[in-house]
DNA sequence: AAGTGTGAAGTCTTTCACAGCT
DNA sequence: AGCTGTGAAAGACTTCACACTT
């Protein structure tokens, strides 16, 4: 157990675990090693007790750690024990995929209201006991039910003027759907969702890859022939991570 | 210019420095400066600097860089000049949001097809001239059009089966919508898009600033007098990539 | 015997700082 | 004078390897 600096990546793996502590759990195991929890997640072995090590000692030597008890540390360690209150910004294609999506409910997040800033869509019946309200209406809404996260999919050009009035309103946490960077002052974090970004990504490593064939195959064929010019030779990783 | 190997982090830069040159494009300007693209897009102006290195020479010193021609520089190292087609696997409300989603084709990828591996949805209307075909259709399908990528978001429970698949019939990327690590060969690429775990990580982040200002006010209290050096403050990181 | 916990080593990534060009 | 390009330094993260515990 450090006091270091804990890695961004180190507490997306946490998560990574808790899911997969979750399956065991339910399929009735009750201890596992780093080997096999770490196989499940795709990382090191070495990696997940360096990760946990952050935070304590969770573990008995030669033994393993106990699934639920793993379980329960994770999810205090994440802040994640409770079920938690988000509100929904945004109408669209999206939104309204988002809010059927029973991912959320089974990690414990529930959506507590949804707002636009789009006056056209306000009053309108979202699903079921949800009615679009005016982003206007936060700040009271918040005053009966304090909320410190916003899942936010509108338009591009907005999201700006979105985030300032989360921010203003008490909001701590943005999940941001649009592609755009948003500042954020001190204290409030954004992640991003960004789908073509991966996708140009997945592109990259795609031609990346048919490139570095293309050249073995050359020296294959022409040893002698040394071509060293502005091309070069590039290792094929798989991208696990989506930090990225 | 170096034959380094090129951190994945950077190829998603790439992506977001792309988009902030279409912007400058659309409004007209023709010349701009590290320093000016860094801020829009939240990063180091040597950090941009760095990452255009890895590939060339790009800028002009003492002036900055053409936005035109970086733009489609980059377009290029990424591979992204020409449209990219890419089918759908799932039908359920992310799907069908997905294919609704203007950013695609803005960025140029254009879905070519949906498939899906439960029967009940096969037939079904999708969008206009889309029908939902099965998945074992998939392989006379890239005969006749190759496809490398695929956009997935099925149960989670099918997506290895799916993925193993999709492999076989010759797709290198894959953009998983489902929380659930695959297990893919060397030479293809997965990237995930995994929202609750983007939320665990944001309540992780409100929690520990919470905690963070509680000891700086017990600290301050208890020693009122002594100034701290910048050691032990953490930054709040607003986190940029799908690393996460 | 088996598997954790962790310093230390190794690797990767970012940032600095300034030489070099226009 | 201004801004790029880049080695070198700093910093962050991952993996190794083994002491230690049950």
């Amino acid at each position: 157990m450090s006091k270091a600096k804990i890695p961004a990546a180190t507490i997306i793996r946490l998560s990574v675990y808790q899911r997969y502590l979750k399956k065991l759990l339910a399929r009735g195991v009750k201890v596992v090693s780093s080997n096999d929890l770490a196989k499940q997640a795709n990382v090191n072995p070495a990696q997940l007790r360096k990760d946990l090590s952050y935070f304590g000692r969770f573990g008995v030597r030669g033994v393993g750690y106990s699934v639920s008890t793993l379980l329960n540390s994770i999810s205090n360690i994440l802040g994640v024990m409770e079920e938690r209150t988000v509100v929904l910004v945004g109408t669209g294609p999206i939104a309204q995929a988002l809010i059927r999506q029973p991912g959320f409910s089974q990690q414990g997040y529930h959506f507590a209201a949804v707002f636009d800033i789009d006056k056209k869509n306000v009053g309108q019946e979202f699903e079921e006991d949800l009615v679009v309200q005016h982003l206007d209406e936060l700040s009271d809404f918040v005053k009966e039910s304090p909320v410190e996260l916003a899942v936010v999919a509108v338009p591009s050009d907005r999201t700006q003027e979105v985030a300032d009035r989360l921010v203003e309103c008490g909001i701590r946490g943005i999940l941001n759907f649009s592609p755009n960077r948003i500042k954020v002052p001190r204290g409030v974090s954004v992640q991003y969702v960004d789908f073509t970004i991966l996708l140009d990504s997945l592109t990259y490593n795609i031609s990346r890859h048919k490139k570095e064939e293309e050249e073995q195959k050359e020296e294959k064929a022409a040893f002698p022939k040394l071509k060293w010019g502005r091309e070069h030779s590039w290792p094929v990783v798989q991208s696990n991570n989506t930090m990225a």
